[in-house]
DNA sequence: AATAGGCCCAACCGCCAGTTG
DNA sequence: ACAACTGGCGGTTGGGCCTAT
Protein backbone atom coordinates (compact mmCIF):
# COMPACT_ATOMS: atom_id res chain seq x y z
CA UNK A 1 0.00 0.00 0.00
CA UNK A 2 1.28 3.12 -1.48
CA UNK A 3 1.98 6.03 1.03
CA UNK A 4 -1.26 8.48 1.48
CA UNK A 5 -0.70 12.08 0.80
CA UNK A 6 -0.17 14.22 3.65
CA UNK A 7 -3.96 15.55 3.33
CA UNK A 8 -6.68 15.93 1.08
CA UNK A 9 -5.75 17.48 -1.49
CA UNK A 10 -8.94 18.08 -3.12
CA UNK A 11 -10.30 22.22 -2.73
CA UNK A 12 -6.96 23.33 -1.10
CA UNK A 13 -5.96 26.21 -1.56
CA UNK A 14 -2.03 26.75 -2.66
CA UNK A 15 0.25 29.82 -3.12
CA UNK A 16 0.45 32.72 -0.85
CA UNK A 17 -1.60 33.33 2.09
CA UNK A 18 -3.98 35.66 2.83
CA UNK A 19 -3.85 38.14 5.85
CA UNK A 20 -6.96 36.54 7.05
CA UNK A 21 -5.99 33.18 6.69
CA UNK A 22 -2.87 34.39 8.64
CA UNK A 23 -5.25 35.79 10.80
CA UNK A 24 -7.60 32.60 11.78
CA UNK A 25 -4.17 30.47 11.80
CA UNK A 26 -2.49 32.74 14.10
CA UNK A 27 -6.51 32.64 16.05
CA UNK A 28 -6.37 28.95 16.25
CA UNK A 29 -3.23 28.25 17.52
CA UNK A 30 -2.70 31.30 20.33
CA UNK A 31 -6.51 29.82 21.32
CA UNK A 32 -5.49 26.51 21.09
CA UNK A 33 -1.62 25.67 20.55
CA UNK A 34 0.12 23.78 18.18
CA UNK A 35 -1.66 20.23 18.17
CA UNK A 36 -2.24 17.77 15.50
CA UNK A 37 -0.81 19.96 12.23
CA UNK A 38 -3.34 17.41 10.28
CA UNK A 39 -6.65 18.72 12.25
CA UNK A 40 -5.27 22.30 12.21
CA UNK A 41 -6.74 23.37 9.10
CA UNK A 42 -10.30 21.84 9.53
CA UNK A 43 -10.77 23.67 13.39
CA UNK A 44 -8.97 26.74 11.97
CA UNK A 45 -11.35 26.60 9.46
CA UNK A 46 -8.76 26.97 6.43
CA UNK A 47 -8.49 25.36 3.50
CA UNK A 48 -5.32 24.41 3.45
CA UNK A 49 -2.68 21.53 3.94
CA UNK A 50 -1.77 20.88 7.56
CA UNK A 51 1.70 21.10 6.05
CA UNK A 52 1.55 24.49 4.72
CA UNK A 53 -0.08 25.56 8.27
CA UNK A 54 2.91 24.10 10.32
CA UNK A 55 5.01 26.02 7.59
CA UNK A 56 3.64 29.52 7.58
CA UNK A 57 3.34 29.62 11.43
CA UNK A 58 7.03 27.85 11.75
CA UNK A 59 8.20 30.21 9.19
CA UNK A 60 6.05 33.12 9.19
CA UNK A 61 3.89 33.65 11.64
CA UNK A 62 5.51 32.83 14.62
CA UNK A 63 5.87 35.52 16.82
CA UNK A 64 9.31 34.59 18.41
CA UNK A 65 10.79 35.03 14.57
CA UNK A 66 12.84 38.18 14.00
CA UNK A 67 12.56 39.97 11.03
CA UNK A 68 15.32 41.37 8.52
CA UNK A 69 18.72 40.61 7.10
CA UNK A 70 20.63 38.55 9.02
CA UNK A 71 23.70 40.96 10.66
CA UNK A 72 27.14 40.39 10.07
CA UNK A 73 27.25 38.40 13.14
CA UNK A 74 24.74 36.01 12.46
CA UNK A 75 26.23 35.56 8.66
CA UNK A 76 29.15 34.95 10.20
CA UNK A 77 27.99 31.94 12.60
CA UNK A 78 26.04 30.82 10.00
CA UNK A 79 28.91 30.14 7.58
CA UNK A 80 30.92 28.42 10.71
CA UNK A 81 28.15 26.44 11.29
CA UNK A 82 27.55 25.71 7.78
CA UNK A 83 31.49 24.74 7.63
CA UNK A 84 30.66 22.28 10.65
CA UNK A 85 27.37 21.12 9.86
CA UNK A 86 26.79 21.03 6.09
CA UNK A 87 23.53 22.21 4.37
CA UNK A 88 21.88 20.32 8.00
CA UNK A 89 19.69 24.28 8.01
CA UNK A 90 17.85 23.22 10.67
CA UNK A 91 20.33 21.98 12.98
CA UNK A 92 22.43 26.17 12.04
CA UNK A 93 19.00 27.72 12.68
CA UNK A 94 18.57 25.93 15.99
CA UNK A 95 21.99 28.05 17.08
CA UNK A 96 20.26 31.38 15.39
CA UNK A 97 17.50 32.25 18.05
CA UNK A 98 14.48 33.54 16.40
CA UNK A 99 15.47 32.25 12.91
CA UNK A 100 14.09 30.09 10.64
CA UNK A 101 16.03 26.97 8.37
CA UNK A 102 14.14 28.17 5.68
CA UNK A 103 15.58 31.89 6.26
CA UNK A 104 18.97 30.79 6.71
CA UNK A 105 18.75 28.64 3.58
CA UNK A 106 17.49 31.60 1.47
CA UNK A 107 20.12 33.79 2.77
CA UNK A 108 23.33 31.24 2.00
CA UNK A 109 22.06 30.45 -1.05
CA UNK A 110 21.39 34.11 -2.17
CA UNK A 111 23.94 35.91 -0.12
CA UNK A 112 26.23 34.55 1.55
CA UNK A 113 26.90 31.63 -1.39
CA UNK A 114 27.94 34.64 -3.51
CA UNK A 115 29.87 36.64 -0.81
CA UNK A 116 32.17 33.38 -0.44
CA UNK A 117 32.69 32.99 -4.01
CA UNK A 118 33.56 36.37 -4.62
CA UNK A 119 35.82 36.14 -1.80
CA UNK A 120 37.36 32.94 -3.73
CA UNK A 121 35.95 30.33 -0.99
CA UNK A 122 34.07 27.26 -2.65
CA UNK A 123 31.06 27.77 -0.27
CA UNK A 124 30.68 23.76 -0.48
CA UNK A 125 33.66 23.03 1.16
CA UNK A 126 34.73 26.49 2.67
CA UNK A 127 38.54 25.99 1.10
CA UNK A 128 40.01 28.65 -1.28
CA UNK A 129 38.54 28.06 -4.81
CA UNK A 130 41.03 26.70 -7.10
CA UNK A 131 42.41 28.86 -9.13
CA UNK A 132 40.90 29.07 -12.73
CA UNK A 133 44.30 29.03 -14.83
CA UNK A 134 42.37 30.12 -18.26
CA UNK A 135 41.27 32.73 -16.30
CA UNK A 136 44.00 33.96 -14.18
CA UNK A 137 43.76 37.94 -14.92
CA UNK A 138 40.04 38.22 -14.04
CA UNK A 139 39.62 40.59 -11.52
CA UNK A 140 36.67 38.76 -9.79
CA UNK A 141 39.19 36.21 -9.11
CA UNK A 142 41.50 36.89 -6.29
CA UNK A 143 44.85 36.37 -6.61
CA UNK A 144 46.71 32.99 -4.56
CA UNK A 145 48.05 35.75 -2.23
CA UNK A 146 44.78 37.27 -1.29
CA UNK A 147 42.99 33.91 -0.75
CA UNK A 148 45.56 32.79 1.48
CA UNK A 149 45.29 36.60 3.73
CA UNK A 150 41.91 35.98 3.32
CA UNK A 151 41.75 32.78 4.32
CA UNK A 152 44.18 33.16 7.16
CA UNK A 153 41.97 36.10 8.15
CA UNK A 154 38.80 33.70 8.12
CA UNK A 155 40.69 31.18 10.37
CA UNK A 156 40.74 34.15 12.84
CA UNK A 157 37.12 35.13 12.40
CA UNK A 158 36.20 30.84 13.24
CA UNK A 159 37.96 30.88 15.98
CA UNK A 160 35.89 34.11 17.22
CA UNK A 161 32.84 32.66 15.69
CA UNK A 162 33.10 29.29 17.35
CA UNK A 163 33.28 30.88 20.63
CA UNK A 164 30.70 32.78 20.03
CA UNK A 165 28.78 29.14 19.06
CA UNK A 166 29.78 28.42 22.50
CA UNK A 167 28.04 31.38 23.89
CA UNK A 168 24.83 30.83 21.95
CA UNK A 169 24.71 27.45 23.13
CA UNK A 170 25.45 29.25 27.21
CA UNK A 171 22.36 30.97 26.06
CA UNK A 172 24.23 34.51 25.93
CA UNK A 173 23.36 34.83 22.36
CA UNK A 174 20.93 37.06 20.82
CA UNK A 175 23.01 40.16 20.79
CA UNK A 176 20.53 43.28 19.26
CA UNK A 177 23.09 45.93 18.82
CA UNK A 178 26.43 46.29 16.84
CA UNK A 179 27.56 47.62 20.69
CA UNK A 180 26.60 44.80 22.34
CA UNK A 181 28.27 42.47 19.32
CA UNK A 182 31.21 44.74 19.52
CA UNK A 183 31.97 44.26 23.39
CA UNK A 184 31.08 40.61 22.84
CA UNK A 185 33.85 40.27 20.06
CA UNK A 186 35.86 42.24 22.14
CA UNK A 187 34.83 39.89 25.55
CA UNK A 188 35.77 37.19 23.16
CA UNK A 189 38.95 38.20 22.34
CA UNK A 190 39.95 38.53 26.19
CA UNK A 191 39.23 34.32 26.58
CA UNK A 192 42.77 32.88 26.94
CA UNK A 193 44.55 30.56 24.37
CA UNK A 194 43.72 27.83 25.51
CA UNK A 195 40.64 28.42 25.54
CA UNK A 196 40.59 29.12 21.97
CA UNK A 197 42.47 25.97 20.90
CA UNK A 198 39.56 23.97 22.49
CA UNK A 199 37.65 25.78 20.18
CA UNK A 200 39.43 25.33 17.06
CA UNK A 201 38.06 21.38 17.78
CA UNK A 202 34.54 22.65 18.31
CA UNK A 203 32.24 20.81 17.01
CA UNK A 204 28.28 21.69 17.26
CA UNK A 205 27.11 18.03 16.65
CA UNK A 206 28.80 17.26 20.54
CA UNK A 207 27.54 19.61 22.36
CA UNK A 208 23.84 20.01 23.02
CA UNK A 209 21.80 22.41 20.74
CA UNK A 210 20.59 25.54 22.76
CA UNK A 211 17.44 24.81 24.46
CA UNK A 212 14.32 27.03 24.13
CA UNK A 213 13.89 28.07 27.61
CA UNK A 214 17.67 29.67 26.86
CA UNK A 215 16.31 31.75 23.69
CA UNK A 216 15.88 35.09 25.17
CA UNK A 217 13.54 36.72 23.37
CA UNK A 218 13.53 40.61 22.53
CA UNK A 219 10.74 42.66 23.50
CA UNK A 220 12.03 45.76 21.90
CA UNK A 221 11.20 46.11 18.35
CA UNK A 222 14.93 44.10 17.01
CA UNK A 223 17.66 46.51 15.80
CA UNK A 224 17.81 44.19 12.81
CA UNK A 225 15.87 46.55 11.28
CA UNK A 226 18.83 48.56 11.34
CA UNK A 227 20.93 45.75 9.65
CA UNK A 228 18.53 44.78 7.85
CA UNK A 229 18.60 47.71 6.13
CA UNK A 230 17.41 49.86 3.67
CA UNK A 231 16.93 46.82 1.04
CA UNK A 232 14.52 45.32 3.36
CA UNK A 233 11.59 43.36 1.52
CA UNK A 234 8.67 44.95 0.75
CA UNK A 235 7.02 41.78 1.09
CA UNK A 236 3.39 41.80 3.09
CA UNK A 237 5.25 41.89 6.47
CA UNK A 238 8.57 42.33 5.89
CA UNK A 239 10.62 43.96 7.90
CA UNK A 240 7.98 44.39 10.77
CA UNK A 241 9.66 42.73 13.99
CA UNK A 242 5.77 41.53 15.18
CA UNK A 243 3.97 40.20 12.68
CA UNK A 244 0.42 40.33 15.15
CA UNK A 245 1.54 43.92 14.79
CA UNK A 246 1.36 43.72 11.33
CA UNK A 247 -1.81 41.17 11.20
CA UNK A 248 -4.14 43.90 13.58
CA UNK A 249 -2.91 42.24 16.43
CA UNK A 250 -2.25 44.72 19.20
CA UNK A 251 1.74 44.73 20.01
CA UNK A 252 2.86 41.51 21.75
CA UNK A 253 5.13 42.49 24.95
CA UNK A 254 7.15 39.22 25.26
CA UNK A 255 8.22 40.59 28.27
CA UNK A 256 4.71 39.91 30.07
CA UNK A 257 6.54 36.08 30.50
CA UNK A 258 9.12 35.80 33.17
CA UNK A 259 12.30 35.14 31.55
CA UNK A 260 14.22 34.18 34.28
CA UNK A 261 11.46 31.46 35.62
CA UNK A 262 12.97 28.14 34.59
CA UNK A 263 9.61 26.97 33.20
CA UNK A 264 9.48 29.64 30.55
CA UNK A 265 10.21 28.50 27.52
CA UNK A 266 10.21 30.06 24.15
CA UNK A 267 6.02 29.41 23.11
CA UNK A 268 6.03 26.19 25.30
CA UNK A 269 5.12 28.28 27.69
CA UNK A 270 3.23 30.29 26.30
CA UNK A 271 0.32 28.10 26.24
CA UNK A 272 0.86 26.71 29.40
CA UNK A 273 -2.36 27.04 31.78
CA UNK A 274 -0.96 30.24 33.69
CA UNK A 275 -0.34 32.15 30.56
CA UNK A 276 -3.52 32.05 29.25
CA UNK A 277 -4.46 34.75 31.68
CA UNK A 278 -1.47 36.81 29.13
CA UNK A 279 -3.58 35.35 25.95
CA UNK A 280 -6.88 36.75 27.61
CA UNK A 281 -5.45 40.50 27.63
CA UNK A 282 -3.83 39.93 24.68
CA UNK A 283 -6.85 38.07 22.39
CA UNK A 284 -9.44 39.83 24.88
CA UNK A 285 -8.64 43.58 23.77
CA UNK A 286 -10.21 45.66 20.79
CA UNK A 287 -9.54 44.83 17.15
CA UNK A 288 -10.89 44.61 13.90
CA UNK A 289 -10.25 40.66 14.15
CA UNK A 290 -13.08 40.31 16.43
CA UNK A 291 -11.53 37.32 17.98
CA UNK A 292 -13.50 35.30 20.71
CA UNK A 293 -11.86 33.47 22.60
CA UNK A 294 -13.11 30.07 23.87
CA UNK A 295 -11.35 27.80 26.52
CA UNK A 296 -8.35 26.26 25.01
CA UNK A 297 -9.81 22.88 23.83
CA UNK A 298 -7.14 20.68 24.72
CA UNK A 299 -4.09 21.51 25.82
CA UNK A 300 -1.34 19.33 23.62
CA UNK A 301 1.88 18.76 25.37
CA UNK A 302 4.53 19.77 23.33
C1' DA B 1 7.85 55.22 -19.60
C1' DA B 2 8.51 50.59 -20.99
C1' DT B 3 10.60 46.33 -20.45
C1' DA B 4 13.88 42.68 -19.90
C1' DG B 5 16.58 40.34 -16.77
C1' DG B 6 18.13 39.38 -12.24
C1' DC B 7 17.18 38.99 -7.42
C1' DC B 8 14.83 37.47 -3.49
C1' DC B 9 11.94 34.79 -0.63
C1' DA B 10 7.57 32.42 0.60
C1' DA B 11 5.76 28.27 -0.30
C1' DC B 12 5.61 23.80 -2.34
C1' DC B 13 7.30 19.01 -3.10
C1' DG B 14 9.16 14.71 -2.03
C1' DC B 15 11.68 12.09 1.02
C1' DC B 16 13.01 10.41 5.57
C1' DA B 17 12.74 9.41 10.52
C1' DG B 18 10.08 8.69 14.38
C1' DT B 19 5.85 7.18 16.57
C1' DT B 20 1.81 4.51 17.24
C1' DG B 21 -1.25 0.65 17.17
C1' DA C 1 7.78 -6.85 12.68
C1' DC C 2 4.96 -4.18 10.05
C1' DA C 3 1.86 -0.71 8.11
C1' DA C 4 -0.03 3.68 8.63
C1' DC C 5 0.63 8.05 9.78
C1' DT C 6 2.74 12.59 11.25
C1' DG C 7 6.22 15.94 11.64
C1' DG C 8 10.42 17.63 10.00
C1' DC C 9 13.95 18.51 6.65
C1' DG C 10 16.31 20.04 2.46
C1' DG C 11 15.88 21.10 -2.44
C1' DT C 12 13.44 23.60 -5.71
C1' DT C 13 10.40 26.88 -7.86
C1' DG C 14 7.03 30.63 -9.01
C1' DG C 15 6.07 35.11 -8.91
C1' DG C 16 6.60 39.77 -7.19
C1' DC C 17 9.96 43.37 -6.79
C1' DC C 18 14.00 45.96 -8.22
C1' DT C 19 17.28 47.78 -11.37
C1' DA C 20 19.58 48.70 -15.55
C1' DT C 21 18.96 49.87 -20.18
Amino acid sequence: MGRQPCCDKVGLKKGPWTSEEDKKLVNFILTNGQCCWRAVPKLAGLLRCGKSCRLRWTNYLRPDLKRGLLSEYEEKMVIDLHAQLGNRWSKIASHLPGRTDNEIKNHWNTHIKKKLRKMGIDPLTHKPLPIDPTNHQSQEQPQPQQVLEHHQEQEQEQEQISLACEMTELGLSNTETKEEEKSMEASMLDLSMEEVMINNGFCTDEVPLIEAHEILVPCAPSSSSSTSSSSSSSYSYGGSSNIFEELGFPNFDFSILDLDNTNVNNMGCFWDDDDFTNLDLLINCDSDWNITVEPPLIQYPR
